[in-house]
DNA sequence: TTGAACTGTATAATTTATAATTACAGTTAG
DNA sequence: CTAACTGTAATTATAAATTATACAGTTCAA
């Protein structure tokens, strides 16, 4: 798996703690540990999921659009990494004659996809507002 | 993910149905559609497992030491690629102040173990024998 | 007892994936 | 108009994965 998944993760989580409630691309590059440039492509993928606003020119930057608690970290990765949990290189060749080697693939796949639906269903009850309570504890109820 | 859980799942499935029962490197090799150096060295995985055994020298080559049904495919991940679903690079850096920034790698950590450990929930129920027949459809029981 | 056919293992070379960097056009506020 | 931003594409650098090469050790059989 590459890094976008949690690097967009974080993003949001950052824009949940954030005061202001804003932030650019700067400023989140450096809390994430990364380039500018790289921040401002990840959000183009938040963006068309509706979880962020953003503001060009001046005095501009990123802004959450959704609440925390209805981002879900299923959703963040399917539109950050979907399918990251697959080997890029198939085993075997599907041309062989031997049905092992022409056949593994597929049945891989259809192991990885049910794995990864098990992976995926726990990351849909966990929202962005309980990373950051995880994070950040929260007040004890009275 | 790289691709050695897969191979290492194609190789005991090859050698579950091979009727001869043993293979060499180069013949495993072709099949998976790799190097026959890469191949020996995922055999040694495999062999530290006690799934298979090995026979050096002339007429030598590999072999099954254990039931198909009882090789795990959640086994064969912890052998093979343990903690590949985690991207390498973590977000956020340990030392700064913002505790989103310090905080988050261990709170990823936290939900990559637990969806990893879901997923590997699912291919705790898989095995050797399960993969085979999803291949080679088992003659339906009278 | 020699040589051919293997495995075991290390390491170098190559390819591919990922991330960083650069560059510049477009937008906005003042 | 200009400074401070985003949007986006292209390029370069770095890291990871895979392939390839090499050779020592083992085994069998003539």
């Amino acid at each position: 798996m590459n890094s976008e998944f949690p690097a967009a993760v974080h993003l949001l989580v950052y824009l949940a703690h954030s005061t202001s409630g804003s932030a650019n691309s700067e400023e989140l590059a450096e809390n994430v540990g990364t380039h500018p440039a790289r921040v401002r492509k990840m959000m183009r993928c938040l963006r068309e999921q509706g979880w962020v606003g953003t503001r060009e020119g001046i005095g501009g930057g990123y802004f959450l659009q959704a609440e925390p608690a209805a981002i879900r970290l299923a959703d963040i990765y399917r539109a950050s990494c979907c399918g990251g949990l697959r080997p890029k290189k198939p085993t075997g060749s599907p041309g062989s004659t031997c049905p092992v080697s022409s056949g593994i693939s597929g049945a891989m796949d259809h192991y990885f996809g049910e794995a990864e639906s098990r992976y995926l269903d726990y990351l849909d009850g966990v929202t962005v507002q309980d990373v950051l309570h995880r994070i950040v504890d929260p007040r004890p109820l009275p």
